[in-house]
Order: C-alpha cells, then structure tokens, then sequence
DNA sequence: CGAGCCTGTTAGCGGGCGTTAACCGGTGGT
DNA sequence: ACCACCGGTTAACGCCCGCTAACAGGCTCG
C-alpha cells in the first residue's frame, strides 16, 4: 500500500514504525488494519507481534517519541539561549524544522491523541504541555505583561502555523515563508 | 454520552448533526458507534436510520456543510471588497469567527476527510479549493509579486494559526489575538 | 550435530459495529 | 373509524479486525 523499499537502513522495527506513521497520517490509526501494516512491510498480520505487543504500542511509541524530541529540542535551545527573543527564533526554527521534516508525524500527534491507552495519553501530554511551557515562559519574558492565557493561545497558534507543513510544498522557501510569518506574528504581541 | 438537553430549539435531523459533530471530534469517526451517537441523542441504535441513510452521511453532510459555508462566505467578502488588504482583513474576521464560534467542525474537517465516501471526498476538496483560491487571489493582489505556491502555503498557515481555536481557550480576547498575529503574519509577507 | 531462539507462516476465536428486518404505538387526514 | 405514515423499538446477520495458537525454517552457539 506504501512504498516497500521506502527506508534506506533500519532495522524492520523502525520500518515498521515509519511505515505505521505514514499510513496513521493518511488513514488514521483506526482506518489502518494489522493487515494493512504488515503488507506494507511484506510480512502478512500477525508477524508484526513478533516486534510489539499490539496496535496501541506502535501508536504510543510514536507519539511518545515525537513528544520527548519536541520537549528535548525546547529545553536544549532553552538552556543555550539567554536572551528571549532569540529562543523564541531559535524555538521556532526548530519546530518549523521537525514540522518541515516529519509531516506525517504531525498529522497523527494531533489527530490520534485521543487513541492512545490512558497512561500513554496522559504521558503524551505532560509532555506537551512542558513544551508549551517553554515557548509560554519565554513568550512573557520576550513580551512583559502578557497574560499567560494569551502567552498559551499565542504558542498554539504559532504551533497550528508551523504544522501546516502537510498542507504545504515541501520545498525550502515554504519552510522559511512559514518561518517568517510565524516570526511576524510572535512580535505583534508588542 | 454528551449532553442530551443541548441544542435548544432543533430537529431531530439537526440535533443529531450537532452530537455527532461533537462526538466526532472527541473520538474521530470511527471512534464513535452508531449506537453511541444514539444514545447521545436519547434514542438507541438504528433509530438514526430514521434521519440518515448511513453513518458516512452523517460525516458527509457534517464536511460539505462547512466547506460550503466557509466558501459562500468566503466569496461573500471577496465580492463586497475591493481593496485586497481590506478583502485579507475581512477575510480573516470571518475565518477566525468560525473557527471561535465551532471549533469541533474545524478538528473534523481536516481529521476525517479521509474517512469520506469518495464522491463527497471530492466535492469537499473542490470547495475548499475554491475557498483557498480566494485567499491566493488576494494575496496576490496584496502583495505583487508573490509567488502562487507562497500564496497557498501562507493561505494554509493562516489557516493553521486560526484554527487552533480547539486548543486555545473560547474567550473572546483569544480570537482577538490570533485574528491580530494572522494579520501580522500576513503583513510580513512584505 | 543438536538445542534454541528469532522471525516468519496460516488457521481460528471472539467481539464490536454497521446495517437490515420485523414489529409497534401515536397522530393526522379522509 | 380506518389507514398510513412517522419515528421509534429489539433481534439478528455478517463482516472485519485485533489477537492468540500452533507450527516451521534458518541461524548461532555450545
């Protein structure tokens, strides 16, 4: 149903996972069967229980994983980077380049959450929400007096206009437009 | 599941469309039964065969309704205004009023768009063709010189930013705010 | 050589869900 | 008074899907 021989070098496991991200984004987690993930890895069923224990893993693993490389990415530029207008550019240019990177990824962190096993979703979303926190903490301090609410409304927003990569070219100018306007945008909080 | 004595004054026909659109964006289409929807409305099961010939209907009905409203609106603008910057503005006041006043609309139209029937599928993605050409155009106008697939890509971003009403909170300073950072957005298109 | 794991296979079970069938009370028109 | 339709009900069918069971071939290591 994908491409077969799409992921140059990866251990089946990864194949599977990068394959699972592909079919979620197009067909969303319950529109893709067990059936469906093998034959686009060329196994057939139930070979994939030989690499994780069920459907929801291969869903937790993946959102798991985007959710500590955004919250890891978030806290290294925060660490580096004194100076709050130049996290918030630092903050952007790394989302914009894992949304730029990964849009299938994208797709499925927020359209599945809601599938996820309990403990995972709420795993997920402290996650999040550290990262959010992030980009709220350094939005105050980029902009004195701003509320945390709209701190809050302005990360999701910029997060909604970075992750309209799938909808977008793949091509580098998009990428930067996406940049600039979210930029644009972050400073017309005054 | 949901509240039953929601919607004041409505049919049968419309009460349903309003719980399911509910239902869908919480638990997707195919996270929701036809049972579950019943029991939301007060009636159990095959009841909705009464109002709708099929589960995909509901959806469809749901999907081309929004993107019908958003393009008679959409165009409604772009034919009352002249100026272009003045059409962007208006443009995104309508956008941003309907992304504040439904925002469970907005998760179901782009996160179950696959789950419709072909036909409809298509019909969908012409309107919301349509409705985006609206936006390149004035852009376009607005900005001379702006490449078309700019146009799109910053149309689509805009998009991204308005509609991330679902996570920001409904207040009506946060549709302020995203309505100020998309005009911002859109001015750094220079 | 042989034991055992690793990774496949096919067959089958069980549950859930969309949909259809068959039935029924109330209401409004002739 | 009756008939027909409208909007419900419950029962049942059939499919699909996640998952388990049972089995098999090859590789490695003692």
């Amino acid at each position: 149903m994908a491409t077969p021989a799409a992921t140059p070098a990866s251990s089946r496991r990864e194949q599977i996972l990068a394959v699972a991200a592909q079919l979620f984004a197009r067909h969303g987690f319950h529109g893709v069967s067990i059936a469906d993930l093998g034959a686009a890895v060329g196994i057939s069923g139930p070979a994939l229980y030989r690499h994780f224990p069920g459907k929801e893993a291969l869903l937790s693993e993946l959102l798991v994983g985007i959710s500590e490389h955004l919250l890891a990415g978030g806290q290294a530029r925060a660490a580096r980077t004194e100076d709050p207008h130049e996290l918030l550019a630092a903050l952007v240019e790394f989302h914009a380049d894992f949304a730029h990177r990964e849009p299938e990824l994208i797709v499925v962190q927020d359209r599945d959450l809601a599938n996820l096993p309990a403990p995972d979703r709420r795993t997920v979303r402290r996650l999040q929400r550290t990262y959010v926190e992030i980009w709220v903490d350094a939005l105050q301090r980029a902009h004195p007096g701003l509320p945390v609410d709209a701190a809050r409304t302005a990360a999701h927003g910029t997060f909604g206009l970075l992750n309209s990569t799938p909808h977008a070219g793949r091509s580098p100018e998009a990428a930067a437009l996406l940049r600039r306007m979210a930029l644009a945008s972050l400073r017309s909080l005054s």
